[in-house]
DNA sequence: ACCTTAACCTGAACACCGTTCACCTGACCA
DNA sequence: TGGTCAGGTGAACGGTGTTCAGGTTAAGGT
């Protein structure tokens, strides 16, 4: 059997869902190919550019179009992201790393930009939107950790998770909202 | 020459701001200090609790009591917090992931939540306290990140990350002041 | 039908990593 | 003087990402 790169993604992403990005090893994912490790170079100049393409798999199968009125669509942008990080083992650690080495994982902050523009936010767009991106990044991560841990330990996973997102955005949202007001009031009329 | 713990976290702190947390192993810590990687296991059960106890020394260093009124001292708290996470080489990245693992770095957390409490935040100061500290942590690893990237790379280093940070730290505690107020007012009076 | 080309893969090695364990050493104290 | 024990040694174990010269196979043009 011969692969092509999206097999492998494909592969490599089945293989985090099952046992975790610590066991996400390049002979881990040869041998669960069927191939030697050293394979896997053919595809990818090394495992950073792996993950950064099963990070970009990841945000592309559980993305939705952003429409809306402005900020409802940011709302919403960060909330489909979250989903989408949880969808799989460690996927909220994946995206986050690769998206902050600049490896990929650009389109959650694209498209809050956009919405943000589209707000009237100017040049606090962008500022607003690595703020909503280092909260949500950071949530998830901390989410799967403690699920991590609550599943090999004897904690129960708290419900309580999806509360504190939902009132953590909102908390941002209300700034977001009231810089923009200070904003047009500066701009006069 | 035999050596303490303290003595083992303080040469590790070197080693880390000299060469970077990759390069931070316990053979290249047991080298600088003339000494077999083993030796360091009389010392912490691990590498985790090794950077563990980097991470708390990393806060205590940077530390100022906090005082002041609660919305100042919110603030002071994420500034100076910023200000250690950026005084040592992949500092931020090295706290973040002991605070992450819940290994320690619990000081600007408990700081934070003593200080919303001041502020009559209730229940939501624990909330709006991760909610700032994922900015902190996720803005102080980017700008890291980057810093690194222009020191080896051919981009300059941007001055706006100040500006960005307090910017974005300005909107997170907007949100709080309007969430404090909706708070109060919905308890009526 | 043949042959070339390029993609894909092998096998073996390299230089590391964290961690363990039986054993040794030297300072301190009763 | 002798015991205790924190601190250190030396060697190994099983794992990691990565490189590279060479082999193999599928596809496509002539």
């Amino acid at each position: 059997m011969r692969y092509r790169r999206e097999d492998v993604v494909a592969r490599a992403l089945q293989v985090l869902d099952d046992y975790g990005l610590a066991d996400l090893t390049m002979r881990r994912l040869g041998t669960e190919l069927g191939v030697r490790p050293s394979a896997l170079y053919h595809h990818f100049a090394n495992k950073q550019s792996l993950l950064a393409a099963v990070a970009d798999e990841i945000l592309l199968r559980g993305r939705h179009e952003p429409s809306g009125a402005w900020d409802v669509r940011v709302t919403a942008i960060c909330t489909d992201l979250r989903d989408s990080l949880l969808a799989y083992r460690d996927g909220a650690e994946v995206v986050a790393t690769v998206w902050a080495f600049g490896l990929g994982a650009t389109q959650p902050y694209d498209d809050l930009v956009a919405a943000l523009k589209d707000g009237g936010l100017g040049d606090l767009a962008q500022v607003a939107a690595r703020t909503l991106l280092h909260f949500v990044y950071g949530h998830a991560v901390d989410e799967q950790t403690h699920l991590q841990a609550a599943a090999a330990g004897a904690i129960e996973d708290d419900v309580r998770d999806t509360d504190d997102f939902v009132t953590g955005l909102g908390l941002i949202a209300a700034g977001i909202t009231m810089a923009k007001a200070v904003r047009e009031a500066s701009v006069d009329r």
